[in-house]
DNA sequence: CAAGATTGAAACCTCAATCTTC
DNA sequence: GAAGATTGAGGTTTCAATCTTG
């Protein structure tokens, strides 16, 4: 009858993955969030400003601040004054940032394959093909 | 070379998703969270403890508290006790929760759209298959 | 002691308002 | 005034500890 996929069985598949995740990330003490953002820093080589680490992460800045609140008790980023722009607050990896972040990577492949496993490689393409086209949305 | 390129790709799918429905549910006063409790006590038709609903919207116990004290703040969800057993609290729609679910509903119908109307009825048909596998794990 | 529910603390996210600096 | 960042408040979720009742 209906062709459209329920967004509950997309939900829960999303909640899959989502808990994929953290629980991987949880085993070498880190969470999605973090992950995501040492990955954009360390991807960026130099220190940047947070409000251009709220950019690459898609959200608001306010959840970056508090975000790097988290990662600077942790001990994985450390804020920099930015002598070009004395309103800016540059975001840096620390030694333990970076090995995290490697830590997180070989984390977030072992989630990948919790849960992409149970898909052959054709099925794994569609699907990556297919949620391309939901995600580019506006 | 690409560490996990389709995970990123169902994150964004999950977290466009996931906006979708927040928006629509805005638009008539609810959120996501919200609509599902009042959908779950809508076809319970009867009151329900709270463990219930914890167990039918997959959440801990300590969740459903906070969420129906919102929802009771909302006047769209009522508290009762249990005759037959002191220390459950039955969770019951209130006519506003009633008529909440319903706009709900159709909002909800509407993220539908949002979401899957880019695809054709092939690849939606396609993207439900694939979505299944991924959640029918464990 | 088990079970039902709540509380307190924390992570994660958003918005509106604010503060400093440009 | 506009840009960069932070603060305060609230929503959603989890966990551990607690309280009451069975």
């Amino acid at each position: 009858m209906n062709d459209v996929p329920s967004l509950d069985a997309v939900l829960r598949a999303a909640h899959a993955v989502e808990a994929a995740i953290e629980e991987r990330m949880q085993a070498v003490g880190l969470s999605g969030a973090k992950f995501m953002a040492l990955k954009v820093l360390a991807e960026a080589g130099d220190p940047i400003p947070l409000g251009q680490l709220a950019e690459r992460l898609q959200c608001v800045k306010s959840n970056i601040t508090q975000l790097v609140d988290r990662l600077e008790a942790d001990g994985l980023v450390e804020r920099q004054s930015d002598p070009r722009d004395r309103r800016a607050r540059l975001a840096t990896l620390t030694k333990a940032g970076t090995a995290a972040m490697r830590a997180g990577r070989t984390a977030m492949a072992a989630a990948e394959h919790d849960v992409f496993g149970g898909l052959t490689g054709a099925e794994a393409r569609q699907l990556r093909a297919l949620v391309g086209k939901v995600g580019a949305r506006e």
